[in-house]
RNA sequence: GGCGCGUUGGUGUAACUGGUUAACACGCCGCCCUCUCAAGGCGGAGAGCACGGGUUCGAGUCCCGUACGCGCUACCA
């Protein structure tokens, strides 16, 4: 059996979309699992949106996700050239004709509800479908405009077996003689995608459900041509949570892929995530398994665990702690715990020089330690941004860190015996010899108890001396983490927030 | 409007060729742990499978209809 070659055929809109991520992800997961090629192609054949810049944000964003292609990427427009011989084939081959019927008047603002509109009534037969070769090549050698028709058979149907969606079928007399070429000779879309993939010897179209309907058009002009139809796999689409159109427009940055890159997104995590949306493992071998790596999803990777119904993208707008999917979330602070320390330390490293919190002998001298700091930070991180956020007092030798307004009032400010008790536990804590967390643990408990104080005033007036947060890792571990010399200089810093 | 596709808790999904109280994960609630917050452990609420018919001893699973949603219907892709 030949190779498979599949392809991801984004437009060049200058983001990658999740839903234009999952279908490369899947398109990627197949290649892989197959052994096949995976190509990329740019479809830039709207000359409107043809910009190196709108390509870029496509390329950032699948180089994240660790999306790799084997050839390309190609451009639609570079092909135009083939793209008219083979209308002009068809042209040739009584497939197609010349309309001559004048450029009707376009509006985009209102192409829609005008399409629509123009649907309700009957289509009429075109006139020109029946002009014969020898006039219409009359009318062309004048100088005539006309575009080129693909000539729809009048009677019978047309099927070809989705490899999600099954057996489709549709009457010839529901399909309009498409064009082919437009007027000023530019060719499109259901012309120039099936010219590509003939010849790219593309094998599976995996592609989005929004292209369902028109793969009969596209198997019309394969038969045409008399090539072999490749197999074809539609996705189910990804909606916002109202099930309507996820747009960059109405939802924002949330829905292009750098936006998850920027947020402190582990990138195995979010296709961890978008592999789970539309697509299940086979429940006979994987049955409650979420957590996939890399390798296993290529490994158990079939066309057959996609289903047909739409996904929603869950998230709440306006929600600053749960701004995407929750899911997402959650999977992605899985990951952050959980995944070897040696995969998580450069994300951390790249974070934290982000934040010109890097130091390089947290790769040297202080490997140990920073490995010890990242144990605790990770336990509650729900993104890589938490290690410059909650993690910046680890990391910073001063004070220069925030300290949480609330923390203060309830830590520092809620008892004026704190006012000596800081002071007190900073000289006790310099004289510490063994500056450990069980030494720590017994030192603070033996002050609280001295002095007839709950061990969790001084835990929490310390965490918030130390970290300037109210919440954090066990304290007893923040202290022997910040280290001694740091310890000493926050209590006694604090002392002067107490009321 | 026409054509097509879909419909299992709030969300993502499971339920072999129809057969016990519809399962798992996220989220939510509670308890435990505890110096805080998470995590973790334990438990709980939440769908009777869009709705209505039918076939059957028995249907989320098969058939028909309705509703709703989505897609396509362009000299866009």
């Amino acid at each position: 059996m030949s190779q498979t070659r599949v392809r991801f055929a984004p437009s060049p809109t200058g983001y990658l979309h999740v839903g234009g991520a999952r279908t490369a992800l899947f398109n990627w997961l197949f290649a892989r699992k197959t052994n096949g090629v995976f190509v990329l192609r740019i479809e830039d054949t709207d000359t409107l949106r043809n910009d190196e810049a709108m390509v870029r944000g496509i390329l950032e964003g699948m180089e994240w996700l660790g999306l790799n292609y084997d050839e390309g990427p190609f451009f639609q427009s570079d092909n135009y050239a083939h793209h008219r011989a083979a209308a002009l084939q068809l042209l040739e081959s009584g497939n197609a004709y010349r309309d001559f019927t004048p450029k009707a008047e376009r509006d985009d603002a209102t192409i829609k509800q005008r399409v629509a509109e123009a649907a309700k009534q009957e289509r009429p037969v075109n006139p020109y479908r029946a002009l014969s070769r020898a006039e219409s090549d009359a009318r062309a050698a004048a100088g005539e405009p006309f575009v080129i028709r693909f000539k729809v058979p009048n009677e019978g149907k047309t099927q070809f077996v989705d490899e999600v969606f099954g057996e489709q079928e549709r009457d010839f007399k529901d399909i309009e003689d498409l064009v082919l070429l437009r007027s000023d000779g530019h060719p499109l879309y259901n012309l120039s995608v099936v010219c590509d993939d003939i010849e790219m010897g593309i094998t599976h179209v995996i592609r989005g459900q929004d292209h369902l309907s028109n793969t009969h058009k596209q198997v019309l002009l394969y038969q045409a041509l008399g090539k072999p139809v490749p197999k074809f796999a539609h996705l189910p689409l990804i909606m916002a949570p109202d099930k309507g159109k996820l747009s960059k427009r109405k939802h924002g940055e949330i829905v292009s892929i750098t936006t998850y890159r920027d947020a402190g997104f582990i990138p195995d995590a979010f296709l961890n995530f978008l592999a789970l949306l539309g697509w299940s493992p086979d429940s006979t071998t994987h049955g409650d398994q979420e957590i996939f790596s890399r390798a296993e999803l290529t490994d158990i990777f079939s066309l057959s665990g996609i289903h047909k119904a739409n996904a929603v993208f869950n998230f709440t707008q306006g929600d600053a702690r749960n701004w995407t999917d929750q899911k997402a979330l959650w999977m992605n602070a899985e990951y952050i715990k959980t995944i070897p320390m040696e995969t998580l330390l450069p994300f951390v490293k790249t974070e934290l020089q982000q934040s010109s919190l890097w130091r390089d002998d947290y790769e040297g001298e202080q490997r140990a330690w920073f490995e010890q700091v990242l144990t605790l930070l990770r336990e509650r991180a729900r993104t890589l941004k938490d290690f410059t956020n909650h993690g910046r007092p680890y990391f910073v030798g001063d004070i220069s860190f925030e300290f949480d307004e609330a923390a203060v009032k309830k830590n520092l400010q809620k008892d004026p015996a704190l006012k000596d008790l800081l002071p007190q536990l900073a000289t006790a804590f310099a004289a510490l010899e063994d500056f450990t967390h069980d030494s720590i643990e017994a030192l603070l408990r033996r002050i609280a108890e001295e002095r007839g104080v709950k061990v969790g005033l001084l835990t929490n007036a310390t965490r918030t001396a130390l970290t300037g947060q109210s919440v954090g890792p066990g304290l007893f571990s923040v202290v022997e983490v910040i280290g001694k010399d740091r310890t000493v200089a926050r209590l006694n810093h604090a002392v002067q927030m107490v009321a």
